[in-house]
DNA sequence: ACCTAGCATGACATCGTTGTCAGGGAGACA
DNA sequence: TGTCTCCCTGACAACGATGTCATGCTAGGT
């Protein structure tokens, strides 16, 4: 059947017989190997820049000839290489992002990345995401692997002491825009949630309902969202006349079970404390988790930073400071774009604004005893 | 202070001087120009062709050339082009791969994602990924964007009611590995849950707790998956007896808001289902709000198939045939490399199993009335 | 001193596409 | 009929890298 199309279809130039190897025949030799413009050119009696006109849809082609050129495309299911294409192409530009995120499994990246994916959609532009997992040497090899690639635009989340590495880049003028976290070493776009105000905010709620013996428990210390939360806690706890020296700080939880185990430990002590502050969605779930072992999630109040999900239906409901994922995502995916498209004004830092959601857990009033 | 390194590594050869145009200078002109191995060779005072060794580790390369030539790139902040490479590499591997999931939005594909990241990156490959939103559209257009980036491989979740599209770019050898959904029109490798099997595997729980008033609440039919759980449930049903006429069976559930009102339209009937079988996660959280709604969470069983999220700390727990989306992530991404590793044997369905998960909602007794 | 083998190196063509440019043909206008 | 456009079209170089091949050099054997 495409050997009717095909003769019906093709004039051969003598220039053309003469010029071709054997390797670019009218069709590719064997099925496996891949169509090229020569390939649709010869066989729809074409040169190869006609046929880039048409593919690219460029003005001054006639109407006959475009359609020589999409049967021939169509039937030996031709796609254009964009890669290929972009080493030549004037402004360079791969029409690919690159996203790094704490890990793409992960209820506040996921949100992330699909508000990235929809701002990247609408540019045509396709979403490299990798997962961070909080380890500086993958940052840096997934960021290699971006540029390697040669996207136009880097959507970040690190864990590196310095991002001083990403300089050279930025003067080339490839858009970075950190997420989350921001960087340090260097200045460019950021999106970030106001940590230390939420983390203020949770603590103030629990300040007002009554509690003085809070307990905080969050990340490490080498992620800059946990030194900001803990920031945004204690300042609270000064600012409200409550002595620090003695309010339980756990740093460097991470998983569910290390902040269980955590919670598990701060109540083995003489005066354990009334209302947790806990900085982290997975350190939250560890904190509800050991509060129920020990029979406490109806006396302990728990405000938690981050959504959790079905935080609403659980028993008491958690009572978060949330933030705004998509919100997040889709900022710094604007950022991105603005640049592409030629801003040029000094970097700016996008606060997305926290808002505590009260479902029962932080409005827990404290215990009378001790 | 780069220029000063500049001069005294640099020793320019005459041909060098005579053959460059003035847009490759030693130097990238300006700082917005990205280095070529034309500038790393003109510092280094080689030929590209030993850069181009250099950077991929060729033998046969003295030890002070190497040196000179990595203290060139290494001044020049140089990062290879990989796709000018591929252009020319005989294997033609980008090193990508081109990942099709529901929603990059959504546990389970978070953690097929996640997998498929992680079996990737063992092999240097980086990921792209995509959300499908049950479109056929947005499948075709992610699918073409994939092919136009020259992916390696494909990991697709499908919508369309054929893939048959796809027949040529398997002919020529790119491995495509569906996953969660069989392919139709089509033969490949595809990695699934035994959807009808975990679906009988539900119902006959909710059956030998003595249910015989059951209901369905699914997805659309359109979706592969979804009909293979509407057929598990009523098979299970004809086995054990019970007749499937009257029984509710509820289509076109897609998000948590339809579910719920579906399920409180269920209860709006003169003889309400004493148990339920929700087809989707997200199907289930709506049946959860709706039952809460009514209050009749503890009076009517439920069983969920496909996990989630905090589904223990539920009250009650909420019972689920559990997938295993890492195992199917993971073993998507081995076929997947498999077939780049030249494994040509014909293509295989790999089933990841399910299992019943019993944390109450499911072991709720009927209801003795009507 | 001569030959040979093997290492080290760079010139050149090439991958698939697009930018540039030149040329041919048709129609408009004098 | 002759010119002047404008539209179509294709040859060619170039993008940044790698495969191929030829060449120069050094060390080793005679």
């Amino acid at each position: 059947m495409p050997v009717c199309i095909v003769k019906s279809n093709f004039q051969i130039g003598d220039h053309i017989v003469t010029s071709l190897s054997d390797t670019t025949s009218q069709v590719p030799a064997n099925p496996r190997s891949r169509p090229t413009m020569r390939h649709v050119a010869a066989l729809a009696g074409v040169g190869v820049k006609t046929v880039s006109r048409v593919i690219n849809g460029e003005p001054n082609v006639s109407a006959a000839t475009i359609a020589k050129v999409m049967a021939a495309a169509r039937t030996l299911d031709y796609q254009p290489d964009l890669h290929a294409g972009n080493l030549r192409r004037a402004d360079g530009r791969t029409r690919t992002l690159g996203l790094l995120v704490g890990s793409v499994d992960n209820p506040f990246a996921g949100a992330v990345h699909r508000a990235v994916e929809d701002v990247a959609l609408q540019h045509g532009v396709a979403v490299f995401a990798s997962s961070l997992d909080d380890d500086p040497d993958r940052e840096q090899e997934s960021v290699d692997a971006f540029l390697r690639r040669r996207v136009d635009g880097l959507i970040l989340t690190t864990v590196t002491e310095s991002q001083a590495y990403l300089a050279p880049e930025l003067r080339r003028g490839t858009p970075v825009v950190f997420v989350d976290r921001e960087p340090a070493g260097i200045t460019s776009d950021a999106v970030v949630s106001d940590n230390a105000d939420g983390a203020a905010l949770a603590t103030r709620h629990l300040l007002e309902g009554g509690h003085r013996r809070l307990a905080y428990l969050g990340d490490r210390p080498v992620i800059q969202t946990a030194r900001e939360r803990r920031r945004g806690f204690l300042e609270e706890l000064g600012r409200a006349g409550v002595a620090t020296r003695g309010v339980p700080v756990v740093d460097g939880l991470h998983d569910e079970e290390s902040a269980r185990a955590a919670t598990i430990a701060l109540f083995d002590s003489p005066n354990p404390p009334t209302a947790i502050f806990s900085a982290q969605n997975l350190v939250t779930i560890g904190v509800i988790r050991a509060l129920r072992e020990l029979g406490r999630h109806h006396d302990t109040a728990l405000v938690g930073f981050d959504d959790v999900p079905l935080g609403d239906l659980l028993d008491p409901g958690v009572t978060v400071v949330a933030q705004d994922p998509q919100g997040i995502g889709r900022a710094a995916a604007e950022r991105v774009f603005a640049r592409l498209d030629g801003d040029h004004s000094p970097p700016v830092r996008t606060i997305v604004p926290t808002r505590l959601i009260e479902r029962g857990s932080g409005e827990i009033p404290p215990r009378r005893e001790g």
